[in-house]
DNA sequence: GTAAGCCTTGACGCCGACGTCAAGGCAAGG
DNA sequence: CCTTGCCTTGACGTCGGCGTCAAGGCTTAC
């Protein structure tokens, strides 16, 4: 198939897959006029690049992938190289949400303090009744 | 005081004072040889500006908090119109976050599932006894 | 006098993953 | 023959928040 079906197939587009190609990921073979032409096992490594990249990895991090599957692999994860990027992958995340809920946090706190200082309540809430509904939320 | 100062006592460099002022933030006062010169309300501003920068906030959203304290308000969110920013802000942190932990989840079951199936263990653990350690980790 | 250290404006560089436009080739259908 | 719709390469644009360099002005210290 040429690149304009694989695109499609693989829910992208012609320049992303040139990319890729400029990138070392995805070689093509060519036909007599120039076209890039690509099979079935094309279509899984690029499914495995956008599988990836769906995820956040950034392209370089799905090359071990690729060198596995094109070395025969079942899977682009079948080889130590892959899996050490997953391992990298999951701390990396994981300190990310970690920063990122220490923020979510903060702001909360600032949100709390700054609508408590306002001089009209935040929304049209709690001032109904005398206490009820504190510690309730929609 | 100058660029140079205020920047040091920020905690950035001028370069980015300029860029703050070229999108509009804190202005500044020029000496007769054109030199930029800042107060104390100036570097407040800045303070409130990088905060919010070092929370991931955009610089088009730290306007508000801007055109609070510019207003004479006590805080940059004394005004509605940055708690409304915190609100959208803490929304957003949510959004990050559930996501990232959806896609941690996934890589995290992709690397086990990927370990389990490599031929040898992943790293030096589980295969010492017959079954003991399974639900260990380090 | 001159070197050092501050400042000025202007403009290009960077990063990642492409989008978009330009100019042109090839094949099929009417 | 001509249009339509694929394809080709090349090259510049995008976004955010600056970094960095160039060329030059001002002031102070030696």
């Amino acid at each position: 198939m040429r690149i304009g079906e694989l695109a499609e197939r693989a829910g992208t587009t012609p320049r992303t897959l040139r990319y890729y190609e400029s990138r070392g990921l995805l070689t093509a073979r060519r036909t007599e006029q120039g076209y890039r032409t690509y099979d079935e096992d094309d279509l899984r490594l690029l499914q495995q690049i956008r599988t990836l990249q769906d995820f956040g990895f950034e392209l370089e991090e799905t090359r071990p992938f690729v060198d596995c599957l094109r070395a025969g692999h079942p899977a682009g994860d079948s080889c130590p190289a892959s899996i050490a990027v997953y391992r990298r992958k999951v701390a990396e995340l994981d300190g990310l949400i970690g920063q990122l809920q220490a923020v979510r946090a903060q702001v909360g706190v600032e949100l709390l303090r700054a609508e408590a200082e306002l001089p009209h309540g935040p929304e049209p809430r709690c001032e109904l009744g005398t206490e009820r509904d504190t510690e309730r939320e929609g």
